[in-house]
RNA sequence: GGACGGGUGGCAGAGCGGUCAAAUGCACCGGACUGUAAAUCCGGCGGGCGAGAGCCCUACGUUGGUUCAAAUCCAACCCCGUCCA
């Protein structure tokens, strides 16, 4: 464990602080273990890249030795945060919603301890809040908030510019955490609140209301929205988003995301999102720049994310999974090494009998979900982008089923459409 | 409640009776080049059938209508914005 001072220094370093409403914090936190939350809303069943970030500072705090309250929002969840957003969100439905904050809870307490001298606590808001009576909540906590810094928020500010609007629902969404702040102010002597630089606004909601009611002294941080060289959310892809959820997104493809990036952004990554020291992640980086091509700095961020997320176990079958499919000399391998990976990469079973029966390329390609349609599927044959077993050639237009023959070892093929898109195909019975 | 503007493909945004499965850009997919990278270039990008020319089905907020023919015209409804009350 790292010593307890220092540990805003420690995130600056590594490129994690955006803003601090107030830089006593980093001497509060010199001074002795703090308490620190962050809130995550159950919009969706998983928490995804996007969230990790907050999920890591959270344990940066622990590992210095304070105390992190993840906090998921059954509450405000309900209502929609306007922040970031370009329209209205869509009310989720109460077993949504249940789920959601049960998914949540399940994979943040992956990250953080809940024994020792400073344990994590997870929390729910829809335990204080849900109970609240709407009169009182605007007796007790509305009339505290002025229109007019309400109306300033850079969330509530966009969407009153763009076309879309926004409700009254969504606009009051700010009340809410700003009270979730004093709430666990009073209740879990709770003097930070960290979150993504989009939180700013809901933070010195928060701020300013335990200031003004309590006269608490509570500090606010964000962190830098993560982005790629592109200047992209990261997290976000065709398929949909990165979730840290295996049942949502299987290890092997969490780590083949991250293999997947480009070179500019690998150092980045690796400060913001793993524990590495820095002087560590120099050396990563000059090997890598001395021969790129060797993808060692990707390597390195997959190895250690998925590790991270999935555990050392799940991160030594992707990085298995992956050096079989992609690091060539597929063509001599057996069933037996082949079903050794079969459970972590994308594949299927289809039975002995429909191979014989002359299986169409086409039925192949959408079956094993490489293709999305028929349509779509010929499209890749005729573009020349389907592969078998990994062969140079792609698969002949002309050539319109496959057969026994076709077999890598004695049951199983391996089909693959473009350079990276996998799936293991096993005829059975 | 009133006036005006608007709701089109994943997004942005054209189209405003037939030539529209719908311009263009982004995103995405395949190819060339490479390194499972970037940049660039080429092709594709609702679905089904077909080797192919092509044929068919479903789509432009919703529902009905006018017409040989509607994303385009009409009516009602729903939703959004701006201003007024």
């Amino acid at each position: 464990m790292n010593q307890p001072a220092g540990i805003i220094e420690t995130l600056r370093e590594r490129g994690l602080v955006q803003d601090i409403t107030d830089e006593g914090l980093a001497k509060k936190c010199r001074e002795g273990s703090i308490t620190v939350y962050i809130g995550f809303d159950p919009t969706a069943p998983s928490l995804h890249v996007g969230h990790l970030v907050s999920v890591l500072i959270l344990r940066h705090f622990q590992r210095a030795g304070h105390r992190p309250l993840a906090v998921v929002g059954g509450a405000t969840g309900m209502i929609g945060d306007p922040s970031g957003r370009s329209a209205e969100r869509n009310l989720l439905t109460r077993e949504e919603l249940d789920e959601n904050v049960a998914a949540l809870g399940a994979t943040l307490r992956r990250f953080l301890d809940f024994e020792g001298e400073n344990p994590a606590m997870l929390l729910n808001n829809a335990d204080w809040l849900g109970q609240y009576k709407f009169l009182e909540f605007l007796r007790d906590v509305g009339r505290y908030f002025r229109l007019g810094d309400m109306l300033a928020k850079e969330s509530v500010r966009r969407r009153m510019d763009s076309e879309a609007g926004i409700s009254y629902t969504e606009f009051s969404y700010q009340l809410l955490q700003a009270y979730d702040f004093k709430h666990l102010y009073e209740h879990h002597n709770c003097i930070a609140q960290a979150g993504g630089s989009d939180q700013w606004g809901n933070i010195t909601a928060g701020t300013d209301f335990v200031r003004r009611t309590l006269n608490g002294d509570v500090y606010g941080m964000t962190t830098p929205l993560l982005t790629n060289a592109q200047g992209e959310k990261m997290g976000k892809t065709a398929e949909g988003a990165v979730w840290l959820d295996p049942e949502k997104l299987s290890p092997y493809k969490f780590y083949q995301y991250w293999m997947q990036q480009e070179d500019r952004d690998i150092e980045r990554f690796l400060r913001m999102l793993t524990f590495l020291p820095l002087d560590e992640i120099a050396g990563i980086v000059k090997e890598h720049e001395a021969d790129s091509s060797r993808r060692v700095g990707q390597r390195r961020l997959a190895r250690e994310l998925t590790t991270l997320v999935h555990g050392a176990e799940e991160a030594d079958k992707a990085e298995a999974a992956s050096q079989a499919l992609f690091g060539g000399g597929l063509e001599r391998m057996s069933d037996e090494q082949l079903r050794a990976i079969f459970p972590d990469v994308p594949s299927i079973r289809m039975t002995r009998a429909e191979l014989e029966a002359d299986l169409p390329v086409v039925e192949l390609l959408q079956r094993s979900g490489l293709a999305p349609s028929r349509k779509e599927a010929k499209r890749l044959v005729a573009q020349g982008g389907v592969y078998l077993n990994n062969s140079a050639s792609p698969w002949p237009a002309e050539r319109r089923t496959v057969g026994p023959d076709d077999l890598l070892s004695e049951s199983m093929l391996v089909l693959r459409t473009g350079k990276k898109k996998y799936c293991i195909v096993e005829f059975a019975g």
